[in-house]
DNA sequence: CAATTGTCAAGAGCAGTGCTCTCTGTTCGG
DNA sequence: CCGAACAGAGAGCACTGCTCTTGACAATTG
């Protein structure tokens, strides 16, 4: 039992492998998009396709890890820069330290982005362990807003929601790390949370390409309203 | 001469296939994703696979003839709904039905919507002519906010725009179909327009699957919010 | 009217793909 | 130390986009 915990020879070999695997992968999904090539990930590590079976069952198991990888990835990114913003109580900060690890973190991942929050791929059936990672940048904002409300300096909107948004609301707020969030703040933040990834979406497909020139001056605007909309100074 | 313009029997025969051919490859979208397959667009349409490259240069090519047609399918289902509101100095009105008829077009052309707004195809590089007929949807948009300017109906918000910003804007606001929007709503317009595309494509991209259960509510909201945002009563 | 010219589809073939199956070595663990 | 688990190789299937050559047909001209 003890040596199953301590990771055997084979157990770190395979390990290895199954690292070396996503990495080559990543590099393919950088060069060529992500119509990622078995093939020819075996081939640049030197081993025959059907090898790589042993580790992955499929070539969506593997975008599944890969998938998994760049969730949690980003949200680490996230949760980094928001931490460390030493002054918790400037939320206006630390919203403006998510949104630009956010578009940061895309902008240097633009392949693993597109797999992230573009078009799903056709076939593939997103497992139930792919959003619940999902979410995990989206709960960093929240915390951002429940301390903000917990401490009064939040003020939370006074709203006119539609009854049967109203009660959507309230079951999302039940979510784990949404608590504290109320139902008027949290729609606004679900409008905003669309904006920042509609605009790094914008930005990353070329949708800007022809009319915006300094990107960076137009996402800190475009941040700077989301947090007017959200009520942070 | 006249021969030459009036649609001799033969070049009738070569748009009847390719207008045959673009069908069967939308259908095969639908069905299968973007990973649309050349042959068997030939195979349904009872043709080798070779035949189809007297009418299409390449995959690319059927995929940007596919993209152009579908900005203007959008963009005329757009104007169409926003023409219909038969009261034009009804702001809000025009742009809620240029917000429902976006929608519904995309939920209505799922494939296709994923081709144009979702993460770019990887060689892929757009050709000029489709960024030019992507302007077309939110061109229609831009018309009602100059309405409301020139009728004196719609208040220009006084935002403080930072230089670079304002410089991207200014130039922005001299795109054709763009003119008599100043920046600072232009600004606001572009954030909308984001945050429209980012909810649109956060619903049919299933990212709002375990929280929303009312769709269409929770859209109204967001829409009625947006036009908030842009200063439509 | 006949000949030529342009166009079309077919078929073979190339290089690549995901994936399965069988076979041979190697290495670990009881 | 030996059986079992494992890793990789290789062949093969059905598929893909794309190219090139060949033969048939129709349209336009002399």
């Amino acid at each position: 039992m003890a040596q199953r915990l301590t990771t055997s020879p084979r157990a770190q070999a395979r390990a290895d492998m199954i690292e070396r695997i996503k990495d080559t992968a990543r590099e393919h999904l950088a060069a060529d998009g992500p119509n990622l090539s078995l093939r020819a990930v075996a081939r640049d590590l030197g081993v025959v396709s059907s090898a790589v079976y042993r580790y992955f069952a499929s070539r969506d198991d593997l975008l599944t890890a890969l998938i998994l990888d760049g969730y949690a990835a980003m949200g680490e990114a996230i949760e980094t820069a928001e931490g460390e913003v030493s002054r918790r109580t400037d939320l206006l900060g630390r919203w403006l330290a998510v949104g630009w690890s956010a578009r940061d973190w895309s902008l240097d991942h633009q392949p693993e982005y597109a797999l992230l929050y573009g078009s799903p791929v056709p076939g593939y059936a997103a497992p139930e362990a792919t959003i619940e990672q999902a979410q995990r940048p989206v709960t960093v904002a929240m915390r951002i807003l429940a301390d903000g409300v917990a401490a009064g300096t939040l003020e939370v909107p006074a709203d006119r929601l539609p009854r049967a948004v109203r009660a959507d609301l309230v079951r999302i707020a039940g979510f784990p790390g949404f608590e504290g969030v109320p139902p008027t703040l949290l729609a606004r933040a679900m409008s905003v949370w669309a904006q920042l990834f509609g605009s790094i979406s914008f930005e990353l497909f070329g949708r800007l390409k022809n009319g915006v020139t300094d990107f960076d001056a137009y996402f800190e605007h475009q941040l700077r309203v989301m947090a007017r909309h959200l009520g942070l100074t």
